[in-house]
DNA sequence: TAGTTGACCGGAA
DNA sequence: ATTCCGGCCAACT
């Protein structure tokens, strides 16, 4: 199979259930290198597929990094209503 | 091919 | 708690 880190960062990433979250590391850890979590942010940052709940990675701080798809607030709030409804 | 960048992490001051 | 530094990886120039 040989699938790309960036590949497998995908898939983990789509499979994040509802209402959940991940943290880089633990996504980079899934992909298969728990010490591409740099690799991670930088991949992500450059996903613009709707189909890929970025929005459900954070940092390992419980704080989160970042979002293409409308920012920080908008993330937080997706969280939010996922979590809580 | 080599160098720089970035949605990070952990440790130290 | 906040700020600074080194390390690691993939993408970009």
């Amino acid at each position: 199979m040989a699938k790309t880190f960036t590949e497998k960062v995908y898939e983990v990433t789509r499979k994040i259930p509802k209402g959940s979250t991940l943290t880089y590391k633990e996504v980079a850890r899934k992909a298969g290198n728990p010490k591409a979590v740099r690799a991670v942010g930088t991949i992500l940052s450059k996903n613009f597929n709707p189909e890929i709940p970025c929005h459900r990675v954070i940092r390992s701080d419980g704080k989160m990094g970042g979002y293409n798809r409308g920012g920080i607030d908008v993330k937080m709030k997706i969280l939010k209503s996922e979590q809580n409804g």
